[in-house]
DNA sequence: GTAGAAAGTTAGCCTCTACTAACTTTTTGT
DNA sequence: ACAAAAAGTTAGTAGAGGCTAACTTTCTAC
């Protein structure tokens, strides 16, 4: 079956479909997927370097009322934080980036801000910018990150 | 202590996480995972009505290997989206969108395409451009759309 | 028309994210 | 200093999304 849609079908009509193969385009969906693991991880981080800039620590509790969950859904991606290395902590202590928690702030905190100057400056209110943003900023590639700053810098 | 951050805090050093409340920053957060929840129904949903137009039906093999994803899961995905209303179907046989489906496919397309055509534009190339479309469409608010429009159709 | 191939489903497993309820530890205020 | 409040953790639940292995149904080619 698979066969004659490829070859009766796509011979008299190629498709949008089957100009972009299958594979091509299961790779993107991959990419996404594996951008879409890792968004939880940056979204933690960045505001974990957030907070303890801002307060000279960072407390489960105040991660909790910046991301909108409740207690334990931190407990427990604190854990999982630890386990892959980004972040160190005692029981009941608050939270500390390690290095390589730090360097992966750094880069979010980059990305963020340039998606965000970007969308203003294309001309977004600054709210709906902060809301899109914060979406947006896990789905960039290098390149695109790269265009959106010339944008925003330019004169 | 919370009420120690809002108050003895904020009052001689505010700062930037002071000057978006929680609530501000929580919302955004909570409205990227709602996102992210529809995320997979927008891809299926888009993907199906590609095929439907393309071939004529949705069969599952096709939808598998177009995202990239083992059987099972599409099968399992599929009675999701049956359970929302974006589809029906009959067991053993290949997917049709309903109306709901339909309009939701409508959108997806047209957003996809505007944010690709924009990120063409802003000068990347096909296949990147291609690849962020796919992460970036779903995170898209109706302004940042009507403003990618504008530049993707200007002069 | 039927046997073998292809497609689809079911069952069972895993991880992640979220929740509530109940418990422990730490902080605070008197 | 100690009781009450706040913060943090643990345990248990649920759903989504992914997988493999094993099974059933449909298709196809002879």
């Amino acid at each position: 079956m698979a066969a004659m849609i490829k070859s009766d079908f796509s011979a008299e009509l190629p498709s949008v479909t089957d100009e972009r193969p299958a594979d091509a385009r299961a790779e993107a969906f991959q990419g996404v997927r594996e951008a879409r693991r890792n968004e939880l991880a940056e979204d933690y981080v960045e505001l974990i370097a957030d907070l303890i800039h801002e307060h000279g620590e960072a407390r489960p509790v105040d991660i909790a009322a910046q991301l909108g969950v409740r207690a334990p859904t931190v407990t427990k991606a604190l854990a999982r934080l630890a386990r892959e290395g980004l972040i160190t902590r005692a029981k009941y202590r608050s939270v500390f980036l390690t290095d390589e928690g730090r360097a992966l702030a750094k880069e979010c905190r980059n990305r963020h801000e340039i998606v965000l100057r970007f969308l203003i400056r294309l001309g977004l209110d600054a709210e709906t910018a902060e809301l899109d943003a914060e979406g947006i900023e896990h789905h960039v590639s290098e390149r695109t990150l790269a265009l959106f700053k010339s944008y925003a810098d330019r004169p």
